[in-house]
DNA sequence: GCGGTCCATATTGTATACAAAATGCATTCG
DNA sequence: CGAATGCATTTTGTATACAATATGGACCGC
């Protein structure tokens, strides 16, 4: 898309996930505007691209507010994540070359190598892990699955900033891609759907005892959603 | 959303759906502004939202495109919508209350009316399926789910003109909807699952049997897209 | 004739002005 | 005192004008 509407997104939605804009807020597109510098036409644009990506609910009067997730939502989110990314390891599997498989365990020794630093170096792994995750998908080669996944690995973005990892969680990480990489490489595509699903929904468990003790076992500080 | 985005949200999908705009034919606003008879600002609108159903692509240069779909492309659409309302059944299957499932045999029984009629009364036919499929998805109550599957369901809908039941693919999906109503009232959520899952395949292949006709078994009508 | 560059045109992107609708508050009536 | 109504203000929706960019073809040099 164009300039000022992916600046303008970008911006609003870096917004939401710092908690500048915090769950509940009013989104109001002028006020936006003059904020991102430029006129409420890219704006609304973006917002309407945010509302897509569910960062962003419309009352039924067409106000925007920045959506409210309880850790049921989050929950939500992550199971059907699993389960889509489940679907594709298993194709994945069926289809993936021996240089593709190269290709993910180059990036996996890079997520290594980023997570034995002293102190670890978080953003290279969130990098590499989600090069890992795009490279599987971009094998499958289903615009679909991954225009369905898009949404819902943004989803719990919200809490990163807030999201520490242990080095347990991160050695754990890069111990299950290595898994699926081992059943890629002998063609069992149980195999790889299991490890995945595994993967993802402690990514979950992970996230939320940090969301728990953060919101100290409180989950009335984050609402529901309609 | 408002009136003239979506009015015209509704006239382009139709054009869409019935062929006055066929697969891989230019999107121009204010081509569409003109018969829409609004301005380009809602036009733009109602093709974000066309886009993000993947009814229309975009090229690298921002120029639209209707999309134009293989019958593999169709058969991945089915095959995510299958899984995604096979885990809705389930998860209905452990909320749905008494009276949700009189409700769901009452638009049963209206699905049954419409195709006892001589001859099928195809509209109230897929009216009521729409109906059974939509309460157990809020019966389910969960947004992401939904807005996932919301364009999954929508995708196939570009051949639905094209589309012919025959009796008895009609009576057996009245049947398979009786089977997973007994799935609900027994609480048996694995049975639901398969019951789901076979009943939107049966779907698929219905509709690609009457895919297969129309085009001669030439797959090269409907190129690949992106 | 072939390839490339430049320009006219078509198309999309953005800004702004105005219209429609909703919200909140004040006022008034019961 | 409470509820309802009307008005001022805020906010969103739409139209239009203008800017930026892409496309296609003509023209020129080779």
């Amino acid at each position: 898309m164009s300039k000022a509407s992916d600046s303008a997104y970008a911006t609003i939605r870096e917004m939401i996930v710092s908690g500048a804009l915090a769950p509940g807020d009013p989104v109001r597109e002028e006020a936006l505007a003059e904020i991102c510098g430029v006129s409420r036409t890219p704006i609304r644009e973006a917002m309407r691209r945010l509302e897509s990506d569910m960062l962003i609910q419309r009352s039924e009067s067409q106000r925007s507010f920045v959506s409210e997730w309880s850790l049921d939502d989050i929950e939500d989110a992550y199971e059907l994540r699993a389960l889509l990314e489940g679907v594709a390891a298993h194709r994945a599997c069926k289809v993936i070359t021996g240089e593709q498989v190269a290709e993910l365990k180059a990036i996996n020794a890079r997520l290594g190598q980023a997570i034995a630093r002293q102190p670890a170096d978080i953003e290279g792994f969130l990098a590499a892990n989600r090069d890992f995750h795009a490279l599987i998908l971009s094998v499958v080669g289903s615009a679909r699955l991954e225009a369905l996944l898009q949404s819902l690995i943004e989803a719990p973005i919200v809490w990163r900033t807030a999201h520490h990892y242990s080095e347990d969680e991160l050695g754990r990480s890069h111990h299950e891609h290595e898994e699926l990489i081992a059943a890629f490489d002998r063609g069992d595509e149980n195999w790889a759907t299991t490890i995945m699903e595994g993967h993802i929904r402690r990514a979950f468990h992970v996230y939320a005892d940090a969301h728990r003790s953060l919101t100290g076992f409180d989950d009335e500080l984050v609402k529901r959603s309609a």
